[in-house]
RNA sequence: GGCGCGGUACCCAAGUGGUAAGGGAGAGGUCUGCAAAACCUUUAUGCGCCGGUUCGAUCCCGGCCCGCGCCUCCA
């Protein structure tokens, strides 16, 4: 199924596919690793992931690129402070940020590209812009791009610039710009500062010319699609395409997605707000990481997403109610045959869903057909109405949902368990919620323990002594469910 | 000031020119030793306010009110 993707350059939904016919070449801003990432950063790549396990369900090839922005103004700042190189200041922070894209279960792209790896593309492509004097060299040694050379600038944005009075906003540390938009290509090294040297002299790399260099040096001078959060619009996208296609002569990027700002309680997250959260921070306040990463999808990602402890919760449950159904469909035992009704149905929901995110990945439109199907589905079961054909139908729609939202399979555990380590390991043991590590002490052998012991004081109709111990459990986290198959657990 | 977005039930949140998906929560019920899970019933004659277009508007147009984002580093 083709999909329908918002593009902001010609502000309509256009047809993303490959301009090749064989694989979708994709670029996506990635992080700059100074600290963790927060979840903001993550509603961005969360949607990303969205795109691209779609496309892939859709049967589509996908290369992928992420660029990582190891070098910048404040991770040498931070460096510095710390007293430490900037490569070693940023590895905690990159395994770190890996490390909770586990936890959120984004897939991997295809290429991880690091700033301070591509320095020389990054050289080649100034030293082009620079013959077509499109790049000057100022006193200091920084080279910028001059915006005048490029009329275009602004159509991504939809940007005027032509009112803007050269010097109304100079800025006094770039005073040796010959226009107060140009912007940095390069930059030069204050005295101590971390640099490389090079043909074009001694510094380090402007942020916007690493994505462009490193997209045209994986993806082609043209690519299909390039994606970021709405912030990097302006300047930073459109910057890229400013100084790539007056490099190359040829348009850019394609197809230009950008998803909009998560809002914690109706306001943009900021730390001097006091509502800045990491991944980190909300599975030590006990959030499973499934229902982090279903509240920062499930809203679509052209609306902004406001962001509540709620959200989460909300989440959780919503999650809890499918892998519930799916345990049932697959521990059921069901007579051979099926039930139109329900073959129509299933066939009905995976079309909708899929239907649903071809159009601009309405997430929160996917949904409900998914929902209404396990609606239909448990009353056909609570009927005896529901045959084993019925289970091969619907299997394949969780499955399609799950390839996308992949939130069923329960591997909450380990997330969990590495924030805890994490904040064990970093003193932050202060901030893990008690119940936490009261669960986390409770082995799933001692679980079952206990609940083979309630078994056996229910079958003695020793009911007191039965629900001591489902409270007892109830307390560390452990939720009970009886049923006909079996007492199936789970922790909360 | 410029550009843009949103205001849908108790909360979150889709959506369409023809009469309001879904999730969560609440209430009542079925099932259960009791629960849990599941199911059934129920919760917006109403979609910020006021006009207009239309046979008909929540959805189109105009005005207004409120909230938010960007325009500077930022996902």
């Amino acid at each position: 199924m083709t999909l329908r993707l918002y593009n902001t350059l010609t502000g309509q939904l256009d047809a993303l596919e490959p301009a090749d016919g064989k694989a979708l070449r994709m670029y996506a801003c990635g992080p700059t690793v100074y600290d963790y990432g927060h979840i903001g950063n993550f509603r961005t790549f969360l949607e990303v992931d969205v795109l691209r396990r779609f496309l892939r369900l859709s049967g589509m090839v996908v290369r992928h690129v992420k660029n990582i922005t190891d070098v910048d103004d404040k991770i040498i700042r931070n460096a510095a402070v710390a007293g430490v190189p900037i490569g070693e200041y940023t590895r905690q922070y990159v395994d770190a940020f890996f490390e909770d894209l586990e936890s959120l279960r984004v897939e991997r792209p295809e290429t991880i590209a690091r700033a301070t790896e591509h320095i020389p593309q990054m050289v080649g492509l100034i030293e082009k812009l620079a013959a077509a004097g499109a790049a000057y060299k100022a006193e200091d040694g920084s080279w910028y791009f001059r915006l005048a050379a490029f009329p275009e600038y602004g159509k991504l944005s939809k940007k005027d610039l032509s009112g803007m009075e050269d010097g109304a906003r100079v800025d006094v540390d770039e005073y040796e710009k010959d226009s107060a938009r140009d912007f940095a290509l390069w930059k030069a090294p204050k005295p101590g500062e971390t640099s490389w040297e090079t043909v074009i002299g001694s510094g380090r790399p402007g942020w916007h010319i690493e994505c462009s260099a490193m997209a045209m040096e994986y993806l082609g001078e043209t690519f299909d699609l390039h994606c970021g959060g709405e912030d990097l619009m302006f300047p930073h996208h459109e910057n890229e395409i400013a100084q790539s296609e007056t490099a190359t002569h040829k348009p850019f990027a394609r197809h230009w997605m950008h998803v909009r700002f998560l809002l914690v309680d109706g306001r943009k997250m900021s730390k001097s707000e006091g509502n800045f959260y990491t991944p980190r921070d909300l599975l030590l306040k006990g959030f499973k990481a499934s229902a982090i990463r279903l509240a920062l999808i499930s809203v679509p990602y052209r609306h902004p997403l406001n962001f509540t402890f709620d959200s989460l919760t909300d989440a959780s449950k919503a999650i809890d109610r499918l892998r519930t159904f799916r345990v049932r469909l697959a521990a059921g035992v069901f007579a051979a045959g099926e039930h139109p009704a329900m073959q129509e149905a299933a066939a009905k929901a995976r079309q909708e869903y899929l239907e649903a995110l071809a159009n601009d990945l309405n997430t929160a439109d996917a949904m409900a057909p998914v929902f209404e199907l396990v609606r239909a589905a448990n009353t056909a079961i609570d009927r005896g109405q529901f045959f084993a054909g019925d289970r091969e139908a619907i299997l394949p729609v969780l499955a399609d949902f799950d390839a996308v939202f992949d939130v069923l399979e329960d591997r909450d555990a380990e997330p969990t368990r590495r924030a805890i380590e994490w904040a064990k390991a970093t003193g932050r043991v202060s901030e893990v919620a008690p119940e936490l590590l009261a669960a986390q002490s409770l082995s799933d052998e001692a679980i079952e323990a206990l609940v083979a012991e309630r078994t056996a004081a229910k079958k003695a109709r020793n009911f007191a002594r039965a629900d001591a111990i489902r409270n007892e459990l109830a307390e560390m986290g452990v939720i009970l469910e009886d049923s006909r198959d079996g007492v199936r657990w789970k922790r909360k």
